[in-house]
RNA sequence: GUGGGUAUAGUUCAGUUGGCUAGAACGCCAGAUUGUGGCUCUGGAGGUCGUCGGUUCGAGUCCGAUUAUCCACCCCA
């Protein structure tokens, strides 16, 4: 048995580096006021095409349904089911805190904004390839209840920082922007741009001229030569944005430059979830990510809530992609640090000792040390090379002859040196160690026993 | 959903126009060192050649199907 097409087992190494992966964002968004929510991994197929839009990719073709065996059947045998019994595995995050913030009314009337963050898996059934599995891990923000430009170029900031304190160079990553205009700007101008469509009918691609009624903007998104040299001369968003757009967005410019984070205009960049609108926004890495090089993206949502059900409420927010982060760190030389160091190691010279050993590793354990023991009857000699393998820094000794004596041994891996000590007083040592965190509590295990 | 590539030991890969017992490196285990790691040397274990079917005297090799995977389109993080 294997795992399903485009999923993944995150093997130790792997799994540690996301819980980690978790904790820097946690600790750089954090300090910006984001606070931890947590939704479910499914939501009603209504909320996505309603938030994300029925027309989208992502909702026409790629959202795996989840629906109970009893309704399964009903359906194949065509009756109808609840509305309500129609659920989907979510394909990002956004419209599930959306939904929350709005059932739990989270920012009521006159309340300062509030600013979430989530972590978790995403499911999309698209063709797997690098950088995209069909279940893929997101983290991503969102703030909601104020509509000012700070609050979009906190946000990006805060993605470039995070991005820079993973090790990512900020050589090779690019921040693309763009306003989408808002609901007195981008009707015209998507008229026009259909209008050009129509017009160039034909020099351009099947796909383009469909989406001339469907979503003329996402022509901007094709990657066909001939659409790309036809769309190059089409109108711009950033010659039709209303005036409160256009100062929006030059004010969000103007809080980029200040923060010294540096990006590129993309008048062409459009995306592909229904619910933006003023500022876009894109992060690319330019080297050695294959063909999805955006790491993270997302914009302002200002009728959203609304259009989820809610009062009026404008929001903003970004998803990155976890496994992305690391295809970006893995081109930069970076390896999973071991999911788990051990302090000790604890070596039997024969079977007879095993039984102390034991129970001398559990005191080591309590003690606050990483510790272990063979388990396979394993020669002295293979234990060693263990303890190394393991990169131990020290391995304590039980053997027959020290044993009688009430005597174990103590080795420090680096220096070869080897202390006899006496088991009680090792017992009273590991009882009353005083240690701020695991480096600390080695250096002063070995303080006390080397002096 | 569309197109192309790949599938041989734990891992990375060789394997010629179909032909004897399918190899290498690294890793693993053991010994050299009878109670001690890294280096070295010696030896050893480990393979349903993805799966099913076909062609053939004979298939890891050719053909078909299937599954997985990689890459690209599409789309997005």
């Amino acid at each position: 048995m294997q795992a399903p097409e485009g999923t993944k087992d995150y093997l130790p190494d792997e799994a540690g580096y996301w819980e980690q992966f978790k904790r820097i964002a946690a600790d750089i968004f954090g300090r910006c006021g984001y606070v931890t929510i947590d939704t479910p991994l499914f939501e009603q197929t209504e909320l996505f095409v309603r938030g994300i839009g029925e027309a989208t990719d992502v909702v026409a073709k790629e959202m795996f349904q989840a629906i109970s065996g009893e309704n399964l059947k009903r359906l194949v045998a065509g009756e109808a089911i609840k509305s309500k019994s129609h659920l989907s595995l979510r394909p990002e995050g956004t419209a599930g805190v959306v939904r929350a913030v709005v059932q739990h009314d989270l920012v009521p009337q006159g309340a300062p904004p509030v600013k979430l963050m989530y972590a978790g898996p995403m499911f999309r059934a698209e063709r797997p390839q690098k950088g995209r599995l069909r279940q893929f891990n997101q983290i991503g923000v969102e703030c909601l209840g104020a509509d000012a430009p700070s609050v979009d170029a906190e946000a990006i900031i805060m993605l470039m920082r995070f991005f820079e304190a993973l090790g990512i160079p900020a050589a090779v990553t690019r921040l693309l922007m763009n306003s989408m205009g808002c609901d007195d700007c981008r009707p015209a101008y998507r008229e026009q741009v259909r209008a050009y469509i129509l017009g160039h009918a034909s020099e351009l691609c099947e796909e383009c001229t469909r989406r001339a009624q469907t979503n003329p903007l996402r022509a901007f998104d094709c990657k066909n030569p001939a659409c790309v040299a036809v769309m190059a001369e089409a109108p711009l968003i950033s010659d039709h944005l209303c005036d409160a757009c256009k100062g929006h967005h030059e004010q969000v410019e103007s809080y980029l430059d200040a923060a010294g984070v540096p990006f590129v205009r993309a008048p062409r960049l459009v995306r592909g979830l229904d619910y933006y609108t003023r500022t876009v926004f894109e992060v690319q890495v330019t080297e050695g990510m294959g063909s999805q090089n955006a790491i993270g993206g997302g914009g302002r949502y200002d009728k959203l809530a609304e259009e989820l059900g809610g009062r009026p409420t404008p929001g903003l927010g970004f998803a990155l992609g976890f496994e992305r982060c690391v295809l970006a760190l893995q081109a930069a030389g970076f390896s999973f640090p071991a999911a788990q160091s051990l302090d000790l190691f604890l070596a039997c010279v024969d079977a007879s000792v095993r039984k102390e050993a034991f129970h001398l590793l559990q005191a080591c354990r309590d003690s606050g040390l990483v510790a272990d023991m063979d388990h396979q009857g394993r020669s002295l000699k293979s234990q060693f090379k263990l303890a190394d393998k393991l990169d131990a820094p020290m391995v304590l000794i039980l053997g027959p002859e020290e044993m009688d004596k009430g005597l174990v041994k103590l080795r420090h891996m680096g220096t070869h040196a080897e202390a006899a000590i006496a088991l009680d007083g090792l017992y009273a040592v590991l009882g009353g160690l005083e240690y701020e965190n695991s480096e600390t509590l080695i250096e002063s295990l070995l303080a006390k026993i080397f002096g």
